[in-house]
DNA sequence: AGGTCGACCTGGCAGC
DNA sequence: TGCTGCCAGGTCGACC
């Protein structure tokens, strides 16, 4: 599910409704979304801390701690959710649930398990962090640094939108919305991309990805927020999941091809 | 080292 | 109704 816009929802959600809160219970329903940490020491690295902040990096919850140097990195996989809730119960799909100090509970759900709960001293503890690319919404991602970029890579360009280490944050959704947005065909060469096309990419890149963050994300099947609420992006999904559906632009029946082994969704015409 | 592919999981849905 | 096959928003490790 959850790519920038869809984390940083999460994570602004749950900034304002769990900082200052203590963690009073911990119950791990099911282990296997436990990793780098054994479950017993994630229950006690968490039980009895006071929760400080809530952040995102690339499509990782960053929850850190007054009283700790401990983070709890929480990466959603495809059916990650978490969820702020009065009701303590778990439901069908919850694999951890906390009781914090004011007596509401933080439910993760994640049927598909792809998702994964770690507690880090040091984020560079977890591979994830130590090659991630720069946050495309910062500076540094740059139309200049983006040009520097692409031309060290061979590979389609659809697919190095998706590599994590590359730039961080963007997945299977956004990058062929962002690819339309630019005019680009998903199957360019990263390096052959001349410098009109790169500051396309880099204006669409941020274009698409503030406003799905404006709308709180978008949901094309089990996202939600951490009030459970789906995001309103979805209405503006102009080529994912449209295959056959025509072209908004040009009325062209949209295309869905497998590229390195995922769905891509694009205009023959209007993307060149 | 960069690029590509399969594995990891469960569930929903289309088609028969 | 019930079965089968396909598909799903991510990441990682193994391979060339």
């Amino acid at each position: 599910m959850p790519e920038l816009p869809e984390v940083e929802t999460i994570a602004r959600d749950l900034k304002a409704k769990i900082t200052g809160f203590k963690i009073e219970e911990v119950q791990v329903l099911d282990p296997r979304v436990i990793r780098h940490v054994r479950p017993d020491d994630f229950v006690r690295r968490l039980k009895g801390r006071v929760i400080a902040s809530v952040s995102r990096r690339g499509k990782a919850i960053i929850i850190r701690f007054f009283d700790s140097a401990d983070q709890w990195i929480v990466q959603l996989g495809m059916t990650g959710q978490m969820i702020v809730s009065g009701d303590p119960a778990p439901s069908r799909g919850t694999k951890v649930t906390l009781r914090l100090s004011n007596n509401s509970a933080l439910h993760y759900n994640d049927y598909r398990m792809f998702g994964r709960l770690q507690i880090v001293g040091d984020l560079k503890e977890i591979s994830y962090f130590k090659k991630i690319g720069p946050e495309p919404l910062e500076k540094k991602f740059s139309v200049s640094w983006l040009s520097g970029a692409l031309k060290k890579h061979n590979s389609p360009i659809k697919p190095l939108l998706l590599n994590q280490n590359f730039v961080a944050g963007i997945g299977n959704i956004y990058a062929s919305e962002i690819l339309f947005e630019s005019g680009i065909h998903p199957s360019r060469k990263a390096s052959d991309l001349k410098d009109k096309e790169i500051a396309l990419l880099h204006a669409a890149t941020r274009k698409i990805l503030k406003m799905a963050v404006r709308l709180r994300g978008s949901s094309v099947n089990t996202y939600r927020d951490a009030n459970g609420q789906k995001g309103k992006f979805v209405n503006r999904i102009r080529v994912y999941g449209r295959e056959n559906e025509s072209c908004l632009i040009c009325g062209t029946a949209l295309v869905r091809e497998m590229q390195g082994g995922r769905s891509t969704f694009y205009c023959g015409k209007c993307q060149k």
